[in-house]
DNA sequence: CTTCAAGGCCAC
DNA sequence: GTGGCCTTGAAG
């Protein structure tokens, strides 16, 4: 009964009748059936092994023999029933077909539906952590939206209008799925990180009797998001199935994570994407929508769900991923694949018992959550601006001589470059679109931020800076987790072994959490949204009684320089790759991949500085001398979470500990 | 014409 | 309210 998703997936991919469209029937029979999942479907040996379904599947395309298919009628079938066997990343239950997002079965599908149409308002009887599976999906509606949420279901391909039939902009995400599924296949083989389970958008084999209890947890939490694929369909319907067979630069410019979208750089190049409103929800913004106007779809977007539904449905207390998945040790994963095997035991995945909200708690820099606390009140933050508004570097810049060796090295070339005079290109590399495109979507970040905090605050009375501190980790676990799906699916970080990519996140985190902070505070981006349920605005004060009022000061100076620089868009999504994707960490095992990585991505912001800022010599200088600023800044407050982490004051065994600790041994 | 994901229907 | 099956209709 241990189902594996993942090897399923395997030999779904591997299946040689696998057609083009890997969702019809699998005897291609199917009248006019629209439903893939439940033509003819055998008495699933629900039992058999995988081990066994695996080894057929070997057979078949270790074979590489177009008349596998010849093989006998068992095999075969087993085979086939792998196909369909993907199971619902919220339930477990044999997928349908992409609704809203994703594969899901059919049930789940018209739970989310109705859902959302209805505007349903559920809540939980338990502690909103509540396991859910084929057998116990109905128990608790609340909890199984969350986790619709969770794993990725979007809110906007429910149709407002309620109109029937077409397509929406989800087709090529969906297509692009099938297709990096089948070519996966092609090469035999096992995706990167096959060794860990690839369920669908991350979520593990939910339906395995593999008892959380029986297991202790472990706690490389950021091992386990990276191993399986947080939430999904963000960026890149795809990022379950990470194209990375070909680590190396010859796989970055044409990044199969990178949405179609390639036009977007005049556009953020004339206008410093100013209103940096609500992230470009999806990159492949073909519009095929009805009648509707061209940059909107039709549905019930994120924002009005906010208002008029979510924000009553309490949260889950954990948005982003309601539950936490541990993997049993070892084990590398990389882009190996025939270890499958293991996976169902060895390295079988258990779900947390525990699962309490992803628990996690990661303060890291306050100031990532203030956000939109700060948002709130504006004029808190003001004012602090003001009040610390002037000398950036003055009393910042420190002690200890932050390491970024390969950002000064990245100012000298400038240099060099401007003195030679070779200026004006006129074209801005291809690669900022990519990186561009790997950007959440931006109102679900905010929604799920905004959702969570509602619900903390409904929770706790976070009156004392003490009640505070574990709310605003467990608000900065949430975005590290999110950190994370991003990271995994972005170019570049994908191509990357597990275990590198864990200490570029150990070594980033925090940074990037500042330098989000930072540009959300630049653009307004979240708004003001939150506010307690007794109507009380939070301020940012509340840091300095946590006695992180250095820290704030100091971020809120960036913010101004943030503004006077008029730091855009795609100015920010290439800091936040050159920081995570910094060289210099130690014990790197593939240095060399990763410093031509962030070169490229410099050489990027680099040329697109010149070309879009013209009038602006030092604009590129002066972004990357942030850097160094943003590092002393999370070397602060790292210190201050671990001290705090030290005296219990923050949330354990969460992934912010987990990134704590990293750094300290 | 074929696909296939979205909405609708309705027995349970 | 659930979920299996049916209808719809833009895209290809």
């Amino acid at each position: 009964m241990i189902e594996t998703i993942e090897i399923l997936d395997l030999i779904e991919s591997a299946s040689p009748e696998r057609s083009n469209d890997g969702q019809r029937g699998f005897l291609g029979v199917g009248k006019n059936n629209n439903n893939p999942g439940q033509q003819h479907r055998l008495a699933a040996p629900a039992g058999s092994s995988s081990h066994v379904v695996l080894q057929e599947m070997d057979e078949v395309s270790s074979k590489d023999d177009p008349d596998a298919n010849s093989l006998l009628d068992m095999d075969y079938k087993d085979i086939k029933l792998g196909l369909d066997e993907e199971q619902c990343p919220v339930c477990g239950d044999r997928v349908s077909g992409y609704h809203y997002g994703l594969l899901t079965c059919e049930s789940c599908k018209g739970f989310f539906k109705r859902t959302v149409q209805n505007k349903k308002v559920y809540s939980c009887v338990d502690n909103r952590s509540c396991q859910i599976d084929k057998s116990q999906r109905k128990r608790c509606p609340y909890c199984r939206f969350q986790k619709c949420l969770t794993v990725g279901m979007k809110l906007e391909a429910v149709r407002s209008d309620r109109m029937r039939g077409g397509r929406n902009k989800f087709g090529p995400m969906y297509k692009r799925d099938r297709a990096l599924k089948q070519q996966a296949a092609r090469h035999g083989h096992a995706l990167p990180g096959s060794d860990l389970p690839l369920v669908p958008n991350g979520m593990l084999d939910v339906g395995s009797p593999g008892s959380p209890e029986d297991v202790k947890p472990d706690p490389h939490v950021l091992q386990n998001s990276l191993n399986m694929y947080v939430g999904a369909v963000s960026n890149s319907a795809t990022s379950n199935l990470i194209p990375g067979l070909v680590p190396g630069p010859a796989c970055l410019s044409a990044s199969a994570a990178a949405p179609t979208s390639s036009a977007s750089i005049t556009t953020s190049a004339g206008g410093h994407m100013v209103s940096s409103s609500p992230p470009p929800a999806h990159p492949h913004q073909t519009q095929h929508h009805h009648q509707q106007p061209p940059h909107r779809l039709v549905p019930i977007s994120a924002q009005d769900f906010t208002q008029n539904f979510v924000h009553i449905t309490a949260v889950p207390q954990s948005p982003l991923s309601p539950k936490t998945y541990y993997l049993q040790p070892h084990r590398n994963h990389h882009h190996q694949q025939q270890q499958q095997h293991h996976h169902h035991k060895g390295n079988s995945i258990m779900e947390r018992a525990d699962s309490s909200p992803p628990a996690c708690h990661q303060p890291q820099h306050t100031q990532a959550l203030p956000d939109f606390l700060v948002s709130h009140n504006q004029s808190l933050g003001r004012n602090s601006q003001q009040r610390h508004g002037n000398n950036l570097l003055g009393p910042g810049i420190p002690d200890r001589e932050p390491s970024y060796p390969s950002v000064i090295e990245a100012l000298r070339c400038y240099q060099a470059s401007m003195i030679s005079g070779q200026t004006d290109r006129p074209v801005v590399s291809p690669l900022i679109s990519e990186i561009k495109a790997t950007l959440l979507d931006e109102a679900e970040v905010k929604h799920k931020m905004v959702t969570f905090m509602q619900n903390e605050l409904l929770q706790t009375d976070i009156a004392s800076p003490e009640q505070f501190l574990p709310v605003l980790c467990r608000m900065v676990d949430q975005l590290l987790f999110l950190m994370v799906e991003w990271a995994r699916s972005s170019m570049f970080f994908k191509e990357i072994k597990v275990e590198d990519q864990m200490k570029l996140l150990h070594n980033s985190w925090s940074e990037i959490l500042i330098l989000d902070f930072i540009y959300r505070q630049v653009h307004n981006v979240w708004g003001k949204e939150i506010v307690t349920p007794s109507g009380d605005v939070i301020g940012l004060d509340i840091l300095d009684e946590l006695g992180l009022g250095d820290v704030r000061a100091k971020v809120f100076e960036l913010v101004k320089k943030g503004r006077e620089l008029k730091l855009d868009l795609t100015e920010y999504m290439c800091l936040k790759f050159i920081i995570l994707l910094n060289p210099d960490v130690s014990g790197l095992e593939n240095r060399t991949y990763i410093e031509q990585s962030q070169e490229k991505v410099t050489a990027a912001l680099l040329e697109y500085c010149r070309l879009v800022y013209p009038n602006v010599s030092d604009k590129y200088s002066q972004l990357l001398m942030r850097l160094p600023e943003i590092r002393l800044i999370s070397i602060r407050t790292e210190d201050f979470l671990y001290f705090k982490h030290l005296s219990n004051e923050v949330p354990d065994q969460t992934l912010l500990t987990e990134m704590l600790h990293a750094k300290r041994g």
